[in-house]
DNA sequence: CTGAAAGCGCTTACAG
DNA sequence: CTGAAAGCGCTTACAG
């Protein structure tokens, strides 16, 4: 690459101290009491030059790199893709840049993710926790690092966090189903620890209950790297041709997706032969016919929330900050 | 944050020099014939003290972060999101983190981005350059600033870029449709001066032309921010239920989707009553009823080969390598 | 009003 | 075999 300018080329230019032009440029000449017409020539000659500021010099001055990570389970899950978005359009307002990274739900490259960004300096970190990553997140808490949690958190930590209310979410998923009329209500999740799983399950359980539908609780937890198979596994044996109907509840947008296919596959009509709830709409949902009914998470409002905690948190605040955002059932013909 | 510890610290409680240290930690001390037991003395306290090194430090120092800035018109597009992973596995494998940022299509916000980022002091970048950037992608060449185009490129601009071979793929969907008997043909593409759509406008002109429909040549060019509008005035705008039957080739997998959308809306029956290619597969294609056929762009390989050709450039190659892939037309129903 | 100087945490040519 | 020192490009407390 070129050569690039620094203040050292300006200075020199003008025959002044780096001292003063990097006050002008950085909006300090009145505190500093530098000459009016001294700065306007810093500031033309810093134009004429095309001068830029090295942030990374910057950063290693100032401790502090205006840069924050962002580890997802995977950026080309369109529900993250969504996350990330929101998330970099808030940090541009704000003069950060992201870094991102995919954990794949893995502990392991999320432990590497969060090193290799912390040797980075970033600033902070917004996480979505992969299962099995409690003690990466207690580190960062004791090292003091700024960062907040999304969709999923550890109850046992003191983090910030803001997720929505996976509870309530499958809970009125499952009491949508019921008010439908159907009975034979299976959930398919995700075989995991993690709160938000486990939370959606027990909602979809209370509905269950609350309506003495207990004997017919059947909830199939699938692995992340078998998905579609178990999925399938768990779909072939619901007795979709015996009454009462079938209906089932989806823990994620990827889940949904799956169980499409398998609905395609197994030419099920929906919501005739199967009633379906699904999470986190996306057009799929939309353009199945007839469109489909889902959970819809406030995306947006959840990573504006997380970054502007986080900004808080990088400005000093120690108290965390933990949110609930109530989740919305976009019921249409299933 | 806690204080981190530096070399200064593990030089210190061992009583030598920085320089030493660093040389063993970064497994030099063959070279720097650095005691044998010294160096174990210090890759044991180095383990003690959880020496972390710092990469702002060590970039200033080298004057390379090991960090690639990549530019897309939107993360959020399942598009993008998946090439911006592929990004991430190689650059991964080699060390490299990615600082994304998404454009909108927007030279302005291209600009910004490209800038940021060249503050950063990214090594290198991979775009998908928006219009009217020509300007912004001349100014890296001249800055001699490492960079790899994709998707698009600028003909007039001696860039490395990958991207498909866009005449072939609409001139073979347009042909598919040809040979399924359907002749009044339209396609929908933005209206971009963009190589690539012009390529792949081009292709359906050449398939029309071949076959004599010059006739039913009838490209409409919606705008990037008013793309559903736009479709659904051109599509309604077709005569859906006069014969021949019309058909049509969406130019990118956005457009489809709102052309899917529309289809929907007034509930035409593909492809009994509509012919329909679409654009860079998605759920969507696979979930309709029957499935849709597309083109396929081969995009795990357009990014290895982006990554590969910047990091020869990184490596101080300077010559450009273009390459075009071949798009694959998945046939099913449509 | 202005500048010399220290220092952020590294790497590396150089001298012993 | 080992260390002192310069320097990457900034910012900022301090002295005049």
């Amino acid at each position: 690459m070129e050569k690039r300018v620094s203040l050292k080329d300006i200075a020199g230019k003008l025959g002044v101290s780096i001292a003063v032009v990097s006050y002008v440029l950085n909006g300090q000449e009145k505190e500093k009491r530098v000459g009016a017409d001294l700065a306007v020539k810093i500031r033309q000659t810093a134009e004429e030059l095309n001068y830029q500021p090295n942030q990374i010099a910057r950063s290693l001055r100032m401790k502090s790199t205006n840069t924050i990570g962002l580890i997802v389970a995977d950026i080309a899950n369109p529900f993250f893709g969504q996350l990330a978005r929101y998330v970099e359009n808030e940090a541009g307002k704000f003069g950060y840049t992201v870094i991102f990274g995919s954990s794949d739900e893995n502990a392991i490259k999320s432990e590497n993710l969060i090193n290799t960004l912390l040797n980075r300096q970033v600033d902070g970190f917004i996480i979505v926790p992969a299962e099995g990553t409690v003690g990466q997140i207690q580190n960062l808490i004791k090292k003091n690092v700024p960062h907040v949690l999304v969709d999923r958190f550890f109850p046992e930590l003191n983090s910030s966090y803001v997720i929505l209310d996976n509870y309530a979410a499958s809970f009125h998923a499952t009491n949508h189903l019921i008010n439908k009329g159907f009975i034979n209500i299976s959930m398919i999740a995700y075989n995991t620890s993690l709160i938000h799983m486990k939370e959606r399950i027990r909602g979809y359980m209370e509905a269950m209950k609350n309506n003495n539908l207990t004997q017919y609780i059947n909830c199939s937890e699938v692995s992340f790297e078998e998905s579609y198979d178990d999925i399938c596994l768990a779909l072939d044996s619901l007795k979709i041709d015996s009454m009462p109907h079938a209906a089932v509840v989806f823990a994620t947008s990827a889940l949904s997706v799956s169980g499409l296919y398998w609905i395609q596959k197994n030419n099920i009509k929906v919501p005739l032969e199967l009633g379906f709830v699904g999470f986190d709409g996306g057009e799929s949902f939309d353009l199945y016919n007839p469109p489909l009914s889902f959970v819809q998470q406030p995306l947006e409002e959840i990573s504006r929330e997380a970054f502007r905690i986080l900004l808080n948190h990088i400005k000093g605040d120690e108290n965390c900050t933990q949110i609930q955002l109530k989740p919305e059932l976009i019921v249409r013909s299933s």
